[in-house]
DNA sequence: TTGTCATCTGTCATCGACTGACATAGATTA
DNA sequence: TAATCTATGTCAGTCGATGACAGATGACAA
């Protein structure tokens, strides 16, 4: 049975109609000035429950990485053993990068505003990366565990996480300028090779230091 | 004239009490349960003159960033032109490492309750990467000018900056558990030593895309 | 010393994000 | 249909944060 319940479609539709009516309300007149009441108004739901779809008001914001996130943490798992963690962690970025590609036209409109209205709001760009920060912690665990290494102690564990979420965001980031789904994924894809090119061959085998 | 103004003393006496007594409060009885109100009451200030200090409960937290920030960008200024971009940036690190070598007793103290609390609180280091996020976006122009290239468009600008930027929080933040200031510090210089084994040579050199 | 001026501070009012408790309307299942 | 589960609205309240105004206090010149 691939039904759900009535309930469960209504709640799906609820949370993307709140999600495209927070990105419109924020892109025509910015992220601080719009208030959940707003947003709740727009689509004809009380504040209160606003908060049961989304736990804050930035959460409408990183939705996505919610969904990115999922997706490298996949990918990982799935990668065989034998290799090097930096290159597992590559093949995740692609992951996502070709989960995006194969969005829907609504998925994609939203992406691309998504993107402008962090573009427009420095603090919210921090939050996203805070987000990335808990997602780093979580990887870091995996990393380790792939080194063999404890994830307390063993600090290039971390930086080889730190390093590859790093590569994810600046090629999200940059460049600014608008461009079709297509580019901005492009363009992610030439950041990965650029980092993959930077790096020393074997760096991300170096035995855990303790 | 060294001599500041009784005024301009009594303000820094403040700022350092409140700070004092929110990072005491916050290892008490942890980071969201204690209030402003009861920050500025231990100080005997209003709550509406903490805010005059701290520009949120966040920013006394993030206090240590400014400081660091603020050395970064003076090192790099101070870097001769022809250094390449990372090596500058590194150079950028252990200033910043050798500035807290250099601390006061209490300056130390600060920093290693600081340092609890954001191992307590993953919610905080997120704020205190997102702070980072804004120092990389002034960082990446400076490394854009020394490229010659355009931060809008040269990713490699950002790439390394971010790369720089995870360097110093992976130091930062691992290992968890606690340790005198020499400790962390050396632990610290280890991993941008760590950084820049991994990294290719000259692949900070390459030049802008476009 | 005194008086003026700039600045710091407290009080008050207010907004907006967020949460818990409770009652109800609607969906689900037997 | 009846019993049950759950999503929602309402209400009350907490807390972070900001603007406006007035009084207190240090800075400085006459």
């Amino acid at each position: 049975m691939t039904t759900v319940g009535l309930r469960e479609r209504k709640k799906e539709k609820t949370r993307l109609a709140l999600l495209d009516a927070a990105l419109d309300l924020f892109l025509e007149q910015g992220y601080e000035s719009t208030t959940v009441e707003q947003i709740a108004g727009v689509v004809d739901v009380s504040p209160r429950t606003f908060f049961r779809y989304f736990t804050s008001k930035d959460h409408l914001v990183l939705w996505f990485h919610d969904h990115g996130e999922e997706i490298m943490l996949e990918t990982l798992e799935s990668r065989p053993q034998d290799e090097s963690p930096f290159t597992a962690l590559m093949h995740a970025l692609r992951a996502v990068l070709s989960d995006m590609e194969g969005s829907t036209p609504e998925e994609s409109a939203r992406f691309l505003k998504l993107r402008r209205i962090l573009d427009e709001n420095p603090r919210l760009i921090g939050q996203s990366v805070a987000r990335g920060a808990q997602t780093e912690r979580r990887l870091a665990e995996v990393i380790a565990a792939r080194r063999g290494a404890d994830a307390d102690t063993d600090q290039l564990s971390h930086l080889i996480v730190a390093f590859a979420m790093s590569t994810l965001r600046v090629g999200f980031e940059c460049p600014r300028r608008d461009g079709t789904l297509p580019e901005i994924t492009n363009r992610m894809a030439e950041t990965i090779e650029l980092a993959e090119r930077s790096l020393q061959p074997g760096w991300d085998l170096e035995p855990p230091a303790r």
